[in-house]
DNA sequence: GTGTACCGATACGCTTGAGTACCGGTACAC
DNA sequence: GTGTACCGGTACTCAAGCGTATCGGTACAC
């Protein structure tokens, strides 16, 4: 595996004496990810994208060599870290407030993640940033998260239930759309994270129910 | 909206003469799906599906307008009862079964469900198709399973985890290969009962260990 | 002021695939 | 046997979209 394209051809703003600034170039990227979300991977076309931000798709084309590419550099762009800073020094409000966190994107990160999905089969750099954006990050952090609850003795460290987290969080959170017909919004995941992950843990849920007043 | 799309175009073998046996719809039927989960539905193209039936194009648009009908005829004659005859008299023995009886198709159904994810927000009628084929009738199945294991007193009928077990389930079984970029196989699922969903439930995997200490 | 190199616009070539039209062949009805 | 209606095959029209080429305008370097 040859890893040409890592750093340089992403954001080339920078280099080679573009005028494209880092802000128009977020421009393109907004607007690529969201005319996926919208029509699904297939239906973006460079000409939208080129249309939507008044650009031409020659610049486009001048920057991005082809549109997987192009849509690879968004997504890397948009990497985000997602439950930063969540560190309460209890497990259970971690996953409390990471649920409610995760909710907030739920909408967004969900359609991509749902319309890339399957685009991913056919090109392996934009299956590896997708990836890199969507689902490595958080799932990371999810484990961290409970790494200190181990540590901190909330839950024994070879607790079953520890690895099937992250897959609980993601699967529920990817899924509801599926289900419903609604997004996860926070509430939701917090009542899953009260009523599922937190029992599944061997947390004693908060006995009163006061799960959302803040 | 009329429903004007109902019984009639579906199955049209029986109707108009057709030469077409039903054993033939199904060869089509097989062969649009598993090219949909190749190659994505707007990759799969009626030419395709003729050329690997060995039938013309012609033949296929003579049953069916236009693509998406086509599809949502196959989805639909794909319907299957998945759990059927689950019904051991304990719960948590059901959802091990049911488990291991979805790890079995968790790679077709899956990669159906994930190909067609975004396909279905253009097309109303493949949306309700695919909720059809491959949603509703598993959830209604694990429903009915839990509300026995109610019944039998199992579980406490306001047991907060009893409405999200469909979704962990569910969302779990979708969302592993994203995850870990396998398909998740019997032996995960059931472990992943095991570990997490009967722990939720309250329901104690070994007699060894209770998990609920409030 | 001059030049270079990028920008936006437009037009083009090329491929692909949906859906249609037409054709000869053939099974089945009667 | 004769006719009808469907089958498979092929050729076609039409639209869309990728990626390229070309052109005038313009910002910035020097």
């Amino acid at each position: 595996m040859t890893s040409q394209a890592e750093d340089g051809p992403d954001t080339v703003a920078a280099s080679r004496r573009s005028k494209i600034t880092p802000e128009r170039e977020r421009e393109f990227f907004d607007a690529v990810l969201e005319q996926i979300r919208e029509c699904g991977y297939d239906s973006v076309t460079m000409e939208g994208v080129a249309h939507t931000t008044r650009c031409s798709k020659s610049t486009l084309y001048r920057q991005w060599k082809t549109k997987p590419q192009f849509v690879a550099a968004a997504l890397r762009a948009n990497r985000k870290v997602r439950f930063a800073g969540i560190d309460t020094g209890s497990l259970a409000e971690d996953l409390r407030l990471a649920a409610r966190a995760a909710g907030d994107w739920s909408d967004k990160d969900t359609r991509l993640l749902q319309a890339l999905g399957h685009a991913v089969t056919a090109d392996h750099e934009l299956a590896q940033a997708l990836r890199e954006a969507l689902v490595l990050p958080e799932i990371a952090e999810l484990r961290e998260m409970l790494a200190r609850g181990v540590e901190r003795g909330e839950v024994p460290a070879d607790h079953p239930a520890l690895e099937y987290v992250p897959a609980m969080m993601f699967g529920v959170l990817r899924v509801r759309p599926v289900l419903s017909g609604q997004y996860a919004d926070a509430d939701y995941l917090v009542r899953f994270v009260e009523a599922a992950v937190l029992p599944a843990l061997g947390l004693t849920p908060d006995p009163g129910r006061r799960s959302r007043d803040d």
